[in-house]
DNA sequence: GAATCCTGATGACCCAGATCAATCTTCCTG
DNA sequence: CAGGAAGATTGATCTGGGTCATCAGGATTC
């Protein structure tokens, strides 16, 4: 399975896709190794944010969507009144502006949570892409269906959850997305300020407080700052999962 | 422009694409006449649903996509403590069953509100729909990423609007839509019982009624049993266009 | 090391909207 | 067309979580 260019063996650390850790959530999986040389002449890996920077601002005209490689991205939008609204958190392995993909520019702004290196893909000139490699395209459409239902799960969440079950189903989303990367799903820095979760979860940041201290005192968790320790996942998990769709 | 097949000036009533007047909706921009014919051959047209039924279940496997023709279409999943929630409301020319496109499951259940009519379009080989049509691909994936930006303002609907300001949304969505029909944007039915309007908006029922009767009384709208006359559109849009995101 | 800023925790109070309850209206269905 | 059920309206009461205010660490700057 040698490869052509870009292998470790020359001692050559310049990015290239097949090397990349994510290769497995940002690309179809029978991507040829021609095809993924192909790939990385379009992406363009690598790009180094620090906190507090911008991915891209929301209004700026719609170029690519960025998988993050390292790191923690926030999106938000600033509406009419001058409010902010966090729309979402992106860790490795999770790709943002799918939903710009049917707009001339980007619907959010994406700021980096800590320094962040990101993967951009230039969705600009789609078809280019999709022609080139085939079933990049109908994967782009798995992720996108997957970006609806979270969404849609974020709907339920904000509809029908107390303040309670929103921050044990938010850490619980967490722990199984550090799961996803082989990451411990019990003890974790949680990359964002509570003032984002609240924003995010749709409550008061004192809210955020008084129910992470509530779950501390119930030994569900143990907070030290950002420092977090899920202790009894299966007692979040009882609160968390009142209100969630069956089958799944 | 003559019309190989399926043309009126022969009488014939067989439902064809380019006769539906959902095409521009359905159906990318540039369709050729021959793939306008190859995409009739795998599009089912015409299924008719009275009141109540079903399009498809939850946890049904996934088979299609559909768009709704004539008539009105609830989606709602039933959560594991046995909740309903409705999570969309589908009039014609909108296409339900996107979210499920990565999914081996339907997500949520469809049901008719009204006698309605749907076009079944295959996408559990999409594979196929796309090689035949060029450009069909792509166009899902703007109708998906229109569906996700909608997701997230239903996200800032709940998470940040109170119940007038939601109505508000609600109404005028409505309206955008009949007008997008060629309807009156001022004058239309509501296809749904105040009970699935208020599940949407997560609200109860008894909120929904009262913040109409106070619209009713500052002369914003005027209700006949469902009928639903928009009165001060810019009213309600003062109302409802706090919590929007800026430029789009 | 003092001053300032930012993040987080906790207490006191209040309100939008949920819940409960009663009545009225509309729509089926036989 | 009667009678029953579901849908809609309105009033009375209750409460989860928002708002306001205060205070306590850290962190950053000079």
């Amino acid at each position: 399975m040698g490869e052509p260019i870009f292998t470790r063996e020359q001692g050559s650390y310049s990015p290239s896709c097949n090397q990349c850790s994510l290769s497995s959530v940002c690309l179809p999986v029978a991507v040829s190794h021609g095809d993924l040389h192909r790939l990385e002449s379009l992406v363009s890996q690598g790009k180094i944010l620090d906190r507090g920077e911008l991915v891209f601002r929301q209004c700026d005209p719609f170029k690519s969507c960025f998988a993050v490689q390292g790191g923690a991205i926030k999106t938000y939008f600033v509406s009419e009144d001058g409010e902010k609204q966090v729309t979402g958190f992106y860790l490795p392995g999770e790709v943002i502006a799918l939903d710009s993909v049917s707009t001339e520019n980007y619907s959010c702004s994406a700021e980096a949570l800590e320094r962040s290196s990101l993967c951009e893909i230039p969705l600009n000139h789609l078809e280019e892409l999709a022609a080139r490699i085939p079933g990049f395209q109908q994967h782009l459409l798995q992720l996108m269906s997957r970006e609806i239902q979270n969404s849609q799960q974020m709907s339920i969440l904000l509809s029908r959850k107390t303040a309670e079950e929103r921050l044990a189903t938010f850490l619980l989303s967490l722990s199984t997305r550090f799961r996803r990367r082989r990451l411990s799903p019990t003890h974790f820095r949680l990359p964002m300020a509570r003032h984002d979760i609240a924003n995010f979860l749709g409550l008061a940041v004192e809210t955020v407080s008084r129910v992470f201290s509530r779950f501390q005192k119930q030994e569900l968790v143990r907070f030290y700052g950002r420092n977090c320790t899920l202790v009894d996942i299966n007692g979040l998990a009882d609160i968390a999962h009142k209100h969630t769709p069956m089958c799944e």
